[in-house]
DNA sequence: TATTGGATCGCC
DNA sequence: GCGATCCAATAG
């Protein structure tokens, strides 16, 4: 069995649009002492540069966005509708403002505490949303501005990902001419995508 | 200090 | 299709 080790900050260090697309089949792992839960990456959004619409980061730099601006390799937790986070990687150089949202997850670890967590039996229901998988894996407001490089929560090589497809991000209706830019990456025919 | 609205979800 | 629920970002 191959160590598990989290991928380098060169891998985050990258054009955001080249991370979301590889991201598709790494695993990310959160350890919560000696419980380890995990799931393969389905579903990621590219958020790109201070123009993006789309972005936190188009705002500005601001108390809440900062992570975005900091260096890559690096947690961007935020809370959405009042009860749910959503959970992104933090890319490209130190003040450029990019991060990666990771949509979806393949259950791979922890299954049964995830679905104590997430009060739903169904594997398919588990991890199938952003606010979903935080929820599954105990992601909160805490893990702002971890180091996914050295910390309890990170994301190693995983498994070979079937086809890629490429579509507009959900849920950003509001930004304008970037609400049509294909940057949602996917693992085709997944049984686990957001809806 | 007051108002607004959202990178969602689950139920109606 | 719609309400929940709260905080950061703005406006005043």
């Amino acid at each position: 069995m191959r160590k598990s080790s989290p991928l380098p900050r060169e891998f985050y260090a990258q054009d955001t649009l080249e991370v979301a697309r590889s991201l598709i089949g790494k695993l990310l792992v959160h350890r919560i002492e000696n419980l380890i839960l995990s799931g393969f990456i389905v579903e990621a959004e590219a958020y790109v540069g201070p123009d993006d619409r789309a972005s936190h980061a188009s705002r500005g730099l601001t108390r809440r966005t900062a992570p975005m601006f900091g260096p890559p390799g690096f947690a961007y937790v935020y809370l959405i509708y009042g009860m749910y986070y959503c959970f992104n990687v933090v890319t490209e150089k130190e003040g450029y403002p990019a991060a990666v949202l990771i949509r979806s997850l393949e259950p791979h670890q922890g299954i049964i505490e995830m679905r104590e967590k997430r009060k739903v039996t169904s594997i398919k229901e588990l991890t199938n949303g952003p606010g979903k998988l935080c929820q599954a894996l105990g992601i909160t407001k805490d893990m702002n501005g971890r180091d996914l490089c050295s910390s309890d929560l990170w994301i190693e090589e995983g498994r070979e990902p079937g086809k890629i497809g490429q579509g507009i991000r959900i849920g950003v209706h509001y930004a304008r001419e970037w609400k049509d830019k294909p940057w949602r990456f996917f693992e085709t025919g997944s049984e686990y995508l957001s809806r």
